[in-house]
DNA sequence: TTTGGTTTGTTCGAACTCCGAACTTTATTC
DNA sequence: GAATAAAGTTCGGAGTTCGAACAAACCAAA
């Protein structure tokens, strides 16, 4: 039940009519394919007529495919049909500070190439070499068409102009990556943040997609930022900002942060955090006057390998950051109650020592009337890159923006 | 964009269309009344027969009135059309632990009737009770037909079932309110907790309207509970408890809060905060060892007269309250990052004192980013009581619930 | 081999929608 | 009184789904 918006609405006409109703009926495909035009007929309502036109339609379009006839012990054999995954390719590239990975999809999230590069520093020098990537990676996998390039970045987009605002990892801010790089590629682009980037894909190809419509995806590398799914649509807040929770002050007076404030909980449950955690436990060793020389800087990666062989300092630290990274989560549970609350990132690795400490701080800390599952992503590339590939298709599959 | 859910969906068929254009021509007329024909064509988009039609059927069904005829410097004068007010009443319920107020209002929040009565604690007193005044005020003010009862509750209320989940400060939980007093009344009831109350009031009926589509309500009093609006729509979780942020943890260590967890927003900014703040400044004064006994209760309404007067110790505890309401607001504003952030309570009463302090937590705690309106509502009670008409109403301007 | 029953899928006219051109109505201006 | 202009109506056309009837395909039992 959402208001309709007088400044941006569209009226009906017939063809939204056939508009909404073929987008329901290829998302039936897409759930419970292989599936006969009968079936379609008894998930969907519509006349059986009405649905071959339209199965028509999307067969014409290259949307579905006839495929097998299926048996059944009375009756004529119905014709299954199903989603064809090369109607078109997505290129789908994923940005980090040290490195950038693409890959081309199908229409299912299914990868046919995945290749990597270092993230130049200078933007314009990353656009052309990434531009120069894209168009050799679509030299080598011809297909029949690519519906557009997405590409999740660790920063946020504005709403209107598609603009990044800022991308404190990349020291990137205030830059129009869309415009250059669908001039190199003559391909439409879309950019969005990793985070939202793992929500949608969550939403769109995830585990737990049946009925899930509110959906928290949480991010935690050297920041942490946050992916909110609400009513089944990405909310990005008034300017594209929404989301930026990894700035909220979890200890009032706790380390300053980069971004003004102090305490914030990206400083207190990110990698970077439990670096610092390790680093400060060397440091102290036991009343002893330790210099800032001896804080040797051990990447996340180390202290994950050191935890996993069964380091006590490495999964102190590592307990230390749970500990917050729960707090935080509590805080989302309390306030967003999603059905969903998925962690991405490294520390998933660990997850068997690091879920339940988790759990133990959600428990205590927000109310028991929410009743989110809190689960461990399986590959963080793989979450962010399928959420460009649904942030370029789902303008298909989504219901038609009506009103 | 929002994705079709396969468990909830409905097909389209050509009355959609005609549903779709209807609901757009009611707001057009609602947001630039008095209007005629050829606005509304010019506004829509739509052929001047379609929209003719269009137009006839609302005034048969009675949703809108022709009234005066305009003038122009040429040619044929339009007819103006304009909303039917008087179509439909509404009863409006607002629930606080102390009284509850009915309110008789018309299509565009205008009351006819306001009264209230106590808040009886027991819940099946309280619903005889009300529906009796219900059933009074009806009679004393015949309409053509009453659409409904909305009643505003500090609850919340179960997504699926209706039910009140809980209501700490009325001392209520797990209940149907829905069922026993429609049965009483004959009217259709829907329920809502008064933070989304009062963010549907503030997006169907207030100052911010144009363009605002994500909107966040604060509403404190002795507990404070957050309203959501995001892309248009009420955010309310999955099971309907989204939206409790009072239950975040501000200080970790702080006081313990009933709902179990420690340090809670609202144990710091809510009314009792202040009680409590003011209390305590008594109790401690300048090293005296303070018996307990001093600690002389103060109700918020004192305080917030004795700030009127200039008296500092009640302006220290306002400021400390003002101090953390700024900091959960500020939470508020880096995670979600609304248009418009409305805070509703006692506490507007001294807004040009708690205002600037706010606005300081805020600068100082949240991103720059950010372009939220931080506003006092005017008054609580109104707030409330529009937002269940708006509860009561959105089903007809709202747009269909497509797919 | 034939016949009846069952299910899938197609055909076609009816009902409904908006579109768009032509028309009528009502006013002002020269 | 004629020309101009704008508001509002009429009516055939195109597109959509509906719903009943029909054709196709298959199985099983007589």
């Amino acid at each position: 039940m959402h208001k309709i918006n007088l400044s941006k609405f569209q009226v009906a006409t017939n063809e939204t009519v056939r508009d909404i109703n073929s987008r329901i009926m290829l998302n039936l495909v897409r759930r419970h394919q292989p599936v006969s035009r009968a079936d379609l007929m008894r998930f969907s309502g519509l006349q059986r007529s009405t649905v071959s036109v339209i199965a028509g339609r999307l067969i014409a379009d290259r949307w579905l495919r006839e495929g097998a006839v299926g048996n059944l012990p009375r009756g004529r054999k119905p014709t299954f049909l199903h989603l064809n995954p090369e109607r078109c390719g997505v290129i789908g590239v994923d940005v980090q500070p040290a490195r950038t990975t693409l890959a081309v999809s199908n229409m299912e999230s299914q990868f046919s190439a995945l290749e990597s590069m270092p993230t130049a520093r200078d933007p314009s020098e990353f656009v052309a070499r990434l531009s120069h990537r894209i168009t050799d990676l679509i030299r080598a996998h011809p297909k029949k068409s690519y519906e557009g390039v997405g590409i999740s970045l660790p920063g946020r987009i504005e709403v209107g102009s598609e603009r990044l605002i800022f991308a404190p990892t990349l020291g990137w801010s205030e830059l129009d990556l869309k415009t250059p790089i669908e001039r190199e590629t003559g391909l439409p682009v879309k950019l969005e943040n990793a985070a939202n980037a793992c929500a949608l894909a969550e939403l769109w190809s995830g585990q737990h997609i049946d009925g899930v419509n509110n959906l928290v995806a949480v991010t935690v590398s050297d920041d942490i930022s946050v992916g909110m799914i609400m009513n089944g649509q990405l909310v990005r807040g008034s300017t594209g900002v929404a989301g930026e929770f990894g700035h909220v002050s979890q200890v009032l007076d706790g380390p300053k942060c980069r971004c003004g404030n102090s305490g914030c909980w990206e400083m207190l449950a990110s990698n970077a955090a439990a670096v610092r955690y390790y680093a400060e436990s060397a440091s102290v060793p036991k009343g002893a006057i330790g210099s800032k020389s001896d804080m040797a800087i051990v990447p996340f990666g180390d202290i994950l390998r050191l935890v996993e062989q069964g380091d006590p300092r490495a999964g102190k630290a590592l307990n230390q950051m749970a500990h917050h990274l729960g707090i935080g989560i509590a805080m989302l549970v309390t306030g967003l109650a999603p059905d969903v609350l998925m962690v991405v990132g490294e520390v998933t690795r660990v997850w068997d020592k690091v879920g339940p400490i988790v759990a133990e701080a959600v428990k205590r800390r927000s109310f028991t009337h929410a009743v989110t599952r809190i689960v461990p992503a399986g590959s963080e590339v793989q979450s962010r890159l399928r959420g460009t590939v649904a942030l370029v298709l789902q303008k298909h599959f989504s219901a038609p923006s009506i009103a």
